[in-house]
This record gives C-alpha cells, structure tokens and sequence, in this order.
DNA sequence: GCATACTTTAATGTATACGTTATTGCAATC
DNA sequence: GATTGCAATAACGTATACATTAAAGTATGC
C-alpha cells in the first residue's frame, strides 16, 4: 500500500522538525538520539540524514551529530540570488509554451487563494497560497530540474520566511505582481513575464535581508 | 590524515566509473555486485549511491538496482538552461566584485591554457581547461550554492560533453568569448559580463543539442 | 496456447553487532 | 594555574544478519 519505508518517515518527521523549529537551528543531535525518537534503528535515520544534507537541511559532522543548518542574512541573498534567476527563466518558458486558459487554471486559483487571504487578513493562508503559485510557476515552466532545485532552495529558506511573515508589511504589490506575471504568461510574453517576476523577486529578497538584518537574526 | 572513508571511496570510483562509460548510461547495478567490485560491504555503496541519486547521476530503483541515469537531448537542454543563467549570474557578480588582476589570475590562466591547447589542437587538454575556466568562474561569483549547483548540473553533463568533444567544430569562437568574459570583469562591467556569458553558453547548448540531435544519441 | 494463482527466489530495507577513533575528563607536570 | 599526555568513553563507520517484498518462474485450469 502506501509504499511508506522507514527513511520515508524519517525524511518526513526530520523535514516537518526542521521547519517546525522544534529541531533548532544550530543544535546537533545525534543519529541514536533520532533513530529512539523515531522509533527505528540508526540506518534509516542515517539515510535520511546524508539525504537532507545533500538538500542543504543539516550537517553531517563526525562524532558531533546532525546540525541543523541555520540561514544567515548572507544565506538568504545567495538562496534568492538563485531561486529569482531559476523562477524568472521558468516564468519565461511558461509564457514561450503557450498554454491555454485551463492550462493556467491552478496558478489563476492560486493568485485568487492570495487575493482572498489578503482580504481575510489570513497570513498564513496568504503563505500557503503563495507557495502553491510558485511550485505551480515553476512547474510550468517545464524544467524538471529547475523545479526540484528551487524547492530544494525553498525549503532552505522555509523557517526564515515563516519567522519574517508576521513582521513583514502586508504583501499587497506582491499580489498584483503576480497577477502581472499571469497576464504576461497567458499572452505568451516571455520577456514581461521574466522581467515583473525578476523585480519581484528581487524586491522580496531585499525585504527579508533588511527585516533579518534589522533584528538581527544571526542564524534562522 | 586522509579522512577516507569507504563511502569517499565508494563515491570516486563509482563517479568514475559513470564518467568513463565504464557503467553505461541505463545500464543497472546491484547493490552486492558494486560491494563485491569495490571490496567492501553494501552499506557504503549504498550511502554513496543515495548521494549520486542525489546529485542526480544515478537513479535508486528498489530491486532493480541502481541505474546510471541516461541524459537526452531534452535533458541536456534542460541543464544548459540552468548552467546559462546561473554562470551568467556568476560572471555578473564577479564583475561587481571588483576583483584585482591578481585575483583573477586563475581565471587568466586557465585562458591562456584553453589558447594554448587550441593551439597544440590538444582537445583534452582544451576541455579540462575550459572546466577549470568555469569552474573559477563560478568560484568568484562568490556564492557557494550557485556553484554546487552548477558542479552538479555539469557533472551531469560531463559524459555527453566527452562524447561530443571530438565531434564538434573547434571552439575558437569559444576562446574569443572567455577572453571578452574576463575583460568584462576585470573592467568590473557586470552587465557585459553577464552577457557574454550567456550568449556563449546559449551558442554551446545550441551546439551540442544539434550535435546529439543529428546523430540521434538516445540517451548518453 | 493463454491467463491466473501460487511458489520460489533474490534484492532490498532494516536491525544489530563490532571495531575504530575522535572527544572528553583527569591527572601529572611545568 | 595552564598545558600536555593519557585513559575512558561513546559515537560513528562498516559489516553482517535477518525480515520483507517485489519480481520471476511454475503449474494449473480453461
């Protein structure tokens, strides 16, 4: 059935501690500390382990265990760096691809999921949203391995984000910016859609560095 | 002293052997028969073969053990794709880095070793040249990920690039652009650099696309 | 001859055992 | 008091044993 394996639930219940914050960043732990607390022996936590670190989640130090990566402010300039290039190309082929209204049903109802939780003064449904209008824009775009490599880069700005996003101001002009990128894509206009998605990145990068730089997080 | 563990040893012969042709591309491998190969115990070929997985060169199948993962025409467009923006990102930045000459010299050299086996007609010498070039390209763009990533996409790359070497016209053309590339960074003009840049390796994707396309490599 | 259910097989996923080795604490010395 | 060397410890790397399970083969019924 659920062809569910042990480094699977180890995978899932370290990612989901990860981003929780209930695995700080910065703390080590150690493979038998996880494997008891999962309730499975060392080598599925092992694997799962040398997998989030090739994901860039953790560290794998000899004899001083599975550190949790923090983010530093110069980290999330570099993430962005990548992911604004990665998104901005992906919203380029999108548009070059020519699909349909249908095609574009998901990242509409996703903008308009944004709208709502903007409306609804829901941060976290905006959040949600706003993940789910990115992984559908990057889909789009066609590049299997551009896709996986934001969300791998995504992943490593996750508990950054989630701390920042009540301290942000409400993400009005990010909406409207995606709906320019959706208009942009549905007229197959590679060049707009690229360049609004590119400003846009660009834009919420910035405000994340000078929010973590302002409080001086020195590692999310 | 040499930190070398068996899953170090297991990851250098096995990328070899990908490399080399030595596992063909699609071809499958047990778990046991690589241990029995390579003298030691499945557990180090096994997290060594979740690393590849993870970086792409390998696919974990269970019960139809690894497979080296073919790359087609698509593919490689795909990962050029990525290697053009992120590189030209590189370049631009290592222009606003404001390098001195002597920072650059390792870039400066690789250059002149590119001309020189152009020169000899000493392709091999050629291509491990232009590795380097990028390479210390990448590293001057002073992001540690965007370079990973590149590393990866171009080891992904490396056995159809091998193939196609002694295939292609000679990447005089190539040279030109490298030089022009450093002096837009020496110059600290980011925007010339990032152009640069991104035209040759558009023109190289071109290429090699082409090159597999006409002679209907399936999957190399 | 073909499809289906069952048996067999073997490769994997996981647990565990064990040797190696980095680290920590302690003691002895300067 | 600080430092160096040593001993004790415990975490890891690896080997191995075992359970699980998917795939292949076999036999049976049609």
């Amino acid at each position: 059935m659920g062809a569910m394996s042990n480094v699977d639930r180890a995978l899932s219940a370290l990612r989901e501690m990860i981003f929780s914050g209930q695995l700080a960043p910065g703390s080590d732990h150690l493979e038998t500390e996880l494997a008891a607390h999962l309730g499975m022996s060392r080598t599925p936590v092992r694997e799962a382990a040398l997998m989030l670190q090739a994901q860039g989640l953790v560290d794998v130090r000899p004899r001083r265990g599975i550190r949790v990566r923090p983010v530093s402010a110069q980290d999330m300039r570099d993430i962005y760096d990548i992911l604004t290039e990665l998104e901005s190309l992906a919203a380029a082929r999108a548009a070059d691809a020519g699909y349909s209204t249908s095609d574009l049903a998901t990242l509409d109802k996703s903008i308009a999921d944004m709208d709502a939780a903007l409306e609804a003064d829901d941060l976290r449904a905006w959040a949600q949203a706003d993940d789910r209008f990115h992984r559908e824009l990057v889909r789009l775009g066609g590049n299997a391995r551009l896709a996986m490599i934001v969300a791998v880069m995504r992943d490593q700005v996750r508990r950054a984000r989630a701390t920042t996003l009540f301290m942000r101001p409400k993400p009005s002009k990010s909406n409207t910016d995606h709906h320019t990128v959706y208009q942009a894509i549905a007229a197959q206009d590679a060049a707009r859609a690229h360049d609004i998605h590119h400003a846009h990145r660009r834009a919420a990068c910035k405000m994340l560095v000078d929010l973590l730089e302002k409080h001086q997080f020195h590692g999310l």
